[in-house]
DNA sequence: CGCTAGATTGATAAAGGTCAATCATTGTGG
DNA sequence: CCACAATGATTGACCTTTATCAATCTAGCG
């Protein structure tokens, strides 16, 4: 049983649905997974396992909401068009993320594939009476969001600094996070994506990995992968708010 | 009975706690308040009645935490010290807002009162242990932060943009939304507070202030409440983007 | 092999940050 | 009751940074 699915990397096929999230309080072992297998196959009883290809809108935004989703494997985009036609992405999404949670019955954000991804789809009704049923398992879902809830507000952290370098370590380091601070972390989103998630322009952004690169703190062995060089100056880069 | 209490104003004194959310599905009556009398009397049997005065602190950031709160009456602003001494706001809170969701054991943020305020403190393990025997009642609480993480989504947007103007503009706006879209809002924070909410600097914020004012979009009656002169300027501002 | 979406680079201009001085408001103590 | 102190807000001058516009380059992919 996989306890922590890698971002973006791919699960193995029998795993059933999980949680990532901090708990309000210390856990008894830190290790364990937040969903118990019970948990799992309580869920995965009521989920409809779904591939989506690269690309491909999973939903869009003020259309009926019927179904909420955790994520099995792959990265997906959240986003809002504005009427100027610019577009903001509010979030990217990786394995053991929910989402297409409502408001008012419709959907608040566009969704779609950055990479394939194999998702649960659940009908929110069912998914709801199953959650008042189960105390404990709802609990989980509450640690979730809430735990969600803590990483936009970091985002926003990012997000209002005025640095192009600040906020793009910043972003990096979020990504970093899992598994524990590899030096090498996968960007599966394009440079323009990173832009309208940091509220930055595309040329900023590109100009902002050129900097990293040639200061030596981070080196790109491809468009989508950063490797860490020099943790230290990139921390100070980072934290330098 | 109040079901939905006034953002800042005074409460009856013998109100229940009350929480403040757009559900996931729509409402059969779309006026009912989340929470039911009998839900929020449960409430009420577990918890405190607090009393803090403007500036007080709640709690600090890092350290254990003991207690959840919902507001009652007043604002709380909830923000974060960075190393450089620079403080980042990161939450206005108002009546029927839940405030106090550890982290591991630990409280994220400081919590500060702007007015004087009347909380609900409840015990964390007992909260907890109340809302995994009831689930309709951890729901409504499941509704609530997700509400908050919307708020949080709709908040990075906002401090996304790059013009003070518009920053400024959706920032007043976010107040104005209850109640129902008046003309006066009160602004209990200071100018400071909002500059260190919307990633600006205090003199954009006044810069902005006094730009709106000679446009004639508002006129400030005094420092603490905006009036909306020219609504359609103003939506077009905001809107802008 | 060329096409196309994505990415990089350069020049220019607009916007907000910073520093510094001044003004306003509130609250306190004589 | 008034004067003064302290905090908060405003305004101006200057400077740094990023957006914008435009041209060019690159990597996949048919």
């Amino acid at each position: 049983m996989i306890d922590k699915l890698r971002r973006g990397k791919t699960a193995s096929p029998d795993v059933e649905p999980a949680l990532q999230a901090v708990p309000f309080l210390p856990p008894i072992r830190p290790e364990a997974p937040l969903l118990t297998d019970e948990q799992r196959m309580r869920l995965a009883a009521i989920a409809t396992r779904v591939r989506v290809a690269p690309r491909e809108v999973i939903y869009r935004e003020e259309t009926a909401a019927a179904s909420v989703y955790i994520i099995a494997e792959g990265v997906i985009k959240a986003f809002k068009d504005m009427p100027s036609g610019r577009r903001w992405v509010t979030a990217f999404l990786f394995p053991a993320d929910v989402f297409g949670l409502a408001e008012n019955g419709l959907y608040v954000r566009t969704s779609q594939a950055i990479t394939s991804a194999l998702l649960y789809r659940f009908d929110t009704r069912v998914l709801i009476e199953t959650l008042k049923s189960d105390g404990d398992l709802q609990f989980k879902f509450l640690c979730k969001v809430t735990h969600e809830l803590r990483e936009a507000q970091r985002q926003t952290i990012a997000i209002g600094r005025k640095d192009a370098l600040g906020k793009l370590a910043m972003f990096i380091r979020q990504l970093q996070r899992e598994p524990e601070r590899s030096v090498d972390i996968e960007l599966p989103m394009t440079r323009s994506d990173i832009a309208s998630y940091l509220g930055l322009s595309l040329e900023s952004v590109s100009r902002a990995t050129r900097s990293l690169e040639r200061r030596g703190v981070v080196c790109f062995p491809n468009r989508h992968m950063v490797r860490i060089i020099d943790q230290a100056q990139f921390d100070r880069i980072e934290s330098t708010i």
